[in-house]
RNA sequence: CGGGGUGUGGCGAAGUUUGGUAUCGCGCUUGGUUCGGGACCAAGAGGCCUCGGGUUCGAAUCCCGACACUCCGACCA
């Protein structure tokens, strides 16, 4: 118990090396493989268990918010993607080329791709004809293709796994609603079912992205004091409907161009659990998504009735939780070895002793602490002990954010904060893009976000000392 | 895309400076003893030395090129 122990040596440090801590846990936990594909991975069968449950978990919250799936062509044709020009402009240099069919060259090129906007618009068009065809709440779960420069696995990679809601409105009030709307379904997930903190706030107009009015986004802090974007959600005004000539018939007989949002959640997130919640024995999942909520290890199973016993337990635990029996013949320290580098929440051992005493041992993977349950007790104990989990990485990583949280209100403050100490840095701007250049010319930050929940740190920008109109939350990003 | 690093059985490495026919640990297979924090003994299997050229009697080793991975920047979910 609170054994401090280094037990799995094939895992880097996190210390020593962050970011070779982050591949080795990646394919120790065998999560993904890297490929002979350049920059893409393999989603081994642990690592896509526990995309499905994130990719349910999320749909769920679609439905129940009114959105229904689709699914669109994994191509398209240059032209669609050439109508609205600040989106094609901000794509253009990382999109792939389809040029042939067999070895006939194709009249028009066709872009594998990297979002889909324009087909969504395409097809809009085609079945939008009045106001009583809105509102359009559409999803679908895909992968895309972004011809990147450097890659890492689930951070970057040139495919990756998504999903992209799009939807249509009468309204202008109603579309903003909706995007905010979607914000919130990610911050909830984050939170209720992955145990990540998140800060909820509007991208500066050099952070948003390619065609949209406004980018909502919610950014996590990992380990190493970087920050991740883990979920975006866009208000594209009318700017796509003017652009692809989608229009209804309002209310009032006059011929109306709809209003228009999208939200992505990739399985980049899956690198936001990996390093917020990891540490130096490997993987630490939430128990809501993790493939394996608790795994059996059997002690002695040679011994008579203990494998036995520890079958019949997995029958029971069935009901309630997600269960694995490892009846591998690996030793026992083996096993408890391999499934916290795999990140299983808990762990029951149950061995001859125990079933004498008709008990067995928990261990909780986020804290190693053991408790000694009745196993008439199991049914009530492990949700307890699961929730348990869950609340313990939350306030852990809460924790931490706070800590790796500072304010600067100037430029010298900042500049020294960002050179010493990772994290998120709350400072006060004038919304001028010169100071957002400047302070990563001199800070390295960028700007991740205005959260929502602003203060007021001072009344000037912390780069020109003009009047500030918005408090930034700055940091180096993944 | 710029600057560094790496590429040798499944994994981690030695061997490269000084060319001579590939070594070690782990894992794997079989048999036996073990099993409450990565057990032990014995016997085995497994290598186009990333790929393509070149030099040489001879190349993992020297030369040229390509590819992949990786780290630091620039760019992006």
């Amino acid at each position: 118990m609170g054994n401090e122990k280094k037990m799995v040596e094939e895992i880097t440090g996190m210390e020593v090396d962050f970011a070779k801590w982050y591949t080795d846990v990646v394919k120790k936990a065998e999560l993904a493989d890297y490929s002979s594909v350049r920059g893409c991975m393999i989603i081994r069968p642990y690592g896509t268990a526990l995309w499905e449950n994130i990719r349910n978990d999320l749909d769920g919250r679609f439905k129940a918010t009114g959105h229904e799936n689709v699914m669109m062509p994994l191509f398209i044709p240059e032209s669609l993607l050439q109508k609205e020009k600040d989106h094609v402009e901000g794509f253009a240099p990382e999109v792939a080329w389809v040029t042939h069919g067999g070895e006939e060259k194709l009249t028009e090129r066709l872009c594998v791709r990297p979002t889909s906007e324009t087909l969504f618009c395409d097809h809009y068009a085609n079945i939008i004809q009045s106001y009583r065809d809105l509102p359009k709440l559409y999803n679908q779960w895909c992968s895309v293709v972004r011809w990147e420069k450097t890659t890492r696995p689930f951070l970057r990679t040139m495919e990756f796994f998504w999903q992209e809601g799009h939807t249509m409105h009468e309204t202008a009030e109603e579309a903003m609603e909706e995007t905010r709307r979607m914000l919130e379904v990610y911050a909830s997930f984050c939170e209720e079912s992955l145990a990540i903190p998140v800060v909820k706030g509007l991208k500066t107009d050099k952070e948003k992205f390619a065609g949209a009015e406004n980018t909502y986004t919610i950014e996590a802090l990992m380990h190493d004091g970087k920050a991740l974007q883990s979920g975006t959600s866009h208000y594209f005004g009318d700017g796509f409907s003017r652009a692809f000539d989608i229009q209804f018939t309002g209310r009032d007989n006059t011929l109306q161009y709809p209003y228009q949002t999208s939200w992505g959640l990739s399985s980049r997130i899956i690198g936001a659990i990996i390093m917020t919640h990891g540490d130096d024995n490997g993987l630490v999942l939430p128990p809501a998504v993790a493939p394996v909520q608790v795994v059996i290890v059997p002690i002695a199973p040679h011994k008579e009735g203990v494998m036995e016993k520890a079958a019949a337990l997995q029958e029971r635990l069935r009901a309630f939780c997600r269960v694995k029996l490892d009846a591998t013949d690996n030793s026992a320290g083996w096993k408890f070895a391999e499934h916290e580098m795999k990140g299983v929440p808990l762990r029951l051992e149950i061995g001859p002793k125990d079933i004498e005493k008709n008990q067995c041992v928990l261990v909780r993977r986020d804290n190693r602490e053991k408790a000694f349950v009745n196993l008439d007790d199991l049914q009530t104990q492990i949700p307890v002990l699961l929730q348990a989990v869950h609340d313990g990485l939350y306030q852990k990583a809460l924790q931490r954010r706070e800590n790796m949280t500072y304010a600067a209100t100037d430029l010298e403050t900042l500049v020294e904060t960002a050179q010493n100490k990772p994290g998120f840095i709350k400072a006060m701007w004038c919304g001028e893009q010169t100071c957002e250049d400047q302070l990563k010319e001199q800070a390295g930050v960028t700007s991740r976000c205005m959260p929502f929940e602003q203060e007021t740190l001072s009344g000037t920008c912390v780069c020109c000392g003009k009047p500030a109109t918005s408090m930034v939350v700055w940091g180096k990003a993944y």
